[in-house]
DNA sequence: TTCCAGGCGTATC
DNA sequence: GATACGCATGGA
């Protein structure tokens, strides 16, 4: 990806990419919108690492980084090297899919940290977007950072109350166990054939099928995960009662992410 | 007040 | 293996 630097900026042009859609379509829950001179404008978070970034049209803004930084950590995260137009334009040889492309042809998959992704999306299940942002603020607000699993295995569902994640608190206790101790490696998993790393993860009380997809997709990368939630069963009922199109092959978890924005948008109006 | 939210564990058949 | 039900919390 090619970018120029702007004083403490650094600046790209990407015609797909759309902060709103990116950073508040519920793959991520630790961007803030904030007010600027820009159109849009978020803070947020990798991991530890602190980001502001702005959207005027094509161009995006990475405030007060480095080229290094650029290159190592936010290139990965924003998946900058991966043409969005191909992509939607294979998605697009389906009719609802391509309508889905259309009204937010702005979303990228981030590439996310897979230990944030697990507890986040064990505090997503029978949940609302609203409330699972304000437990995930909540608990970074306590540790001054999102916390490790080494530091979440010294907590009990009861001493998590200041959460309010309600039964979600000792699942999030489970992951950090089997995290801390080793029981199940991130790095390991990470290597392992998706349907193994799936059964894996899914011994982690709490994280069933969809979580578990999540996980796969949103912490892992692993593109051909599609995570069926309230939402995309809907969608699946509606468009696609004999499965998902061929052209969705490979990258069914990324098709996911237009139809999710697509069909919420569709139900509100 | 009742219903619902990026589901899962458990009981029961 | 499938189906039914409870679960914490808070916004609509």
């Amino acid at each position: 990806m090619e970018y120029t630097v702007n004083k403490n900026d650094i600046e790209i042009i990407c015609p797909d990419f759309n902060l709103d859609e990116t950073l508040d379509c519920g793959q991520a829950f630790r961007w803030e919108k904030i007010d600027s001179e820009y159109d849009i404008t978020y803070k947020g978070f990798f991991v530890d690492r602190f980001l502001r970034i702005s959207q005027n049209g094509e161009k995006i803004i990475f405030h007060d980084t480095t080229s290094e930084d650029f290159e190592n950590v936010w290139t990965d995260y924003f998946d900058l090297n991966t043409d969005y137009s191909k992509i939607k334009l294979q998605l697009s040889e389906d009719e609802t899919l391509k309508k889905a492309c259309d009204f937010a042809g702005g979303i990228r998959l981030l590439k996310q940290d897979l230990w944030e992704t697990l507890v986040s999306f064990i505090i997503s299940q029978n949940n609302n977007i609203p409330r699972i942002k304000g437990i995930i603020s909540r608990l970074c607000e306590h540790y001054g950072h999102f916390p490790t699993a080494v530091e979440l295995s010294a907590e009990t569902p009861e001493s998590l109350d200041f959460l309010r994640a309600g039964f979600r608190a000792k699942y999030i206790v489970d992951a950090s166990m089997k995290i801390s101790s080793g029981e199940i490696d991130a790095d390991q998993l990470k290597q392992m054939p998706i349907a193994d790393a799936k059964k894996t993860l899914m011994t982690i009380k709490g994280v069933g099928n969809k979580v578990s997809e999540c996980v796969l997709l949103f912490g892992m990368y692993r593109t051909e995960a599609f995570p069926v939630d309230v939402w995309i069963k809907r969608v699946m009922e509606s468009y696609y009662p004999n499965g998902l199109p061929d052209c969705t092959k490979g990258i069914e978890g990324i098709a996911q992410q237009y139809l999710f924005h697509y069909i919420r948008n569709l139900e509100k109006n």
